[in-house]
DNA sequence: ACCTGAACACCGTTCAAGT
DNA sequence: ACCTGAACACCGTTCAAGT
């Protein structure tokens, strides 16, 4: 005989808003983005779907929630966010870029939801204010940072917005079908995929490095900021 | 009396692929893209929403050919998709680049769907082909060619992807709130929109000229990728 | 060949009600 | 203060049936 509750696992631990959105998270890591509905998620946590009401006002702010989630988790493998004294911004604005990339690849659904987002939470703001800070300090006018930051789009964030997101099983046989059914009429990506197919080093999964091409565009940028800071 | 059929104005179009998408850009250009459901996209064809789907196999493939249309809409402004001789790669791309953004401009919803594809149509692959095509005529290797396509993202199709979007009014309004509540955590920020508002010319409304940071980063890129090609 | 009615299995959300 | 049941107004899609 146990107590009065005998459930298999969680003793009953009373939701709240970051369980709330804790779950949420985990189950968009897991199942993808729209497995996260109202009534999926609270089975998650054992509840109704209206219970989660009481602790998130609607769907949208629950993915406003996440959002902000991933950029605390940024924050966390930052050290905080703060404008580093000794660093040049261009190494300095590298690094916190591809930190917050390797949060955002623990989080594939997250530049989706980013995208989406119609209001930016205090902690995205203060992010923000310290890649500009960044750049201040390195001796950019804000004009400049303005422009670099709206260059710089989503990558300031970590991810290169991918025009088209196959399955990446889709990807090769894409590609194989391209060369086979339009051979002649496309043959500049012709010759750009035979060549990559053939220069491109084994461990290369399909004919893209994504971790290559990020900070191919990232280089290009600072490169290209920085001439026109002189 | 008239003939057998007295309906209002339209005397009776059969349905066609081509008619349904057609309507659907309309209905998503006139009230957006969640206006875009199978039943309201039906009624603004007089129709019940199941005869779509003899056109038409899922709301995917729908959205599938509304982005081709689009893309058909770029290839006449452009006058076809043919590399041209005559031109320097910088400013035939330049061209290129920026009449796909008046097309883009057009229809605000596309963006949004584009990037939510998996797979592109042969319309698509055709003017990517060109695209690329413009940088090898110029002198680009393939190489330094696939790593433009993805340094340039959605610029190639005209559109900056805007990390959030908010509703034109809310603009203004956040940046209000933001310089009210937070002002002495984001000092750069703060910083940066004084001067922006007081520097700032009078039409711009906000303190975003979209087409100003168009500009300023696809020169940006292209400047860098000249430098690359040297 | 083209269109439809009825039905299925979902959504987000409201609201009055329970403890 | 926290959670729930029942219900509302939607979705995309299937399938057998109509003309």
């Amino acid at each position: 005989m146990t107590t009065d509750t005998d459930r298999p696992a969680q003793p009953r631990i009373p939701l709240s808003r970051d369980r709330v959105l804790q779950a949420a998270v985990r189950l968009a890591d897991d199942s993808g983005i729209d497995a996260v509905t109202m009534r999926r998620l609270a089975s998650e946590l054992g509840v109704e779907a209206m219970s989660l009401y009481y602790h998130v006002a609607s769907k949208e702010e629950l993915f406003d929630g996440m959002v902000d989630m991933v950029v605390a988790e940024i924050e966390e493998r930052c050290g905080g966010f703060s404008v580093p004294g000794d660093l040049d911004w261009k190494s300095a604005l590298r690094k916190r870029i591809l930190t917050a990339r390797q949060v955002m690849l623990r989080h594939p659904w997250a530049p989706g939801v980013l995208e989406t987002r119609t209001t930016m939470s205090p902690r995205m703001v203060l992010y923000f204010d310290t890649v500009l800070g960044i750049m201040v300090e390195g001796g950019f006018s804000f004009d400049l940072g303005h422009h670099a930051m709206h260059a710089l789009g989503s990558r300031v964030l970590g991810f290169n917005q991918e025009l088209f997101a196959p399955d990446s099983d889709t990807q090769e046989d894409q590609a194989d079908e391209m060369l086979a059914q339009m051979a002649e009429r496309v043959p500049y990506i012709v010759g750009m995929m035979q060549e990559i197919v053939h220069d491109g080093p084994e461990e290369t999964l399909g004919w893209c490095d994504d971790q290559t091409e990020f900070e191919f565009s990232l280089d290009l940028l600072l490169d290209g900021l920085e001439q026109r800071l002189g």
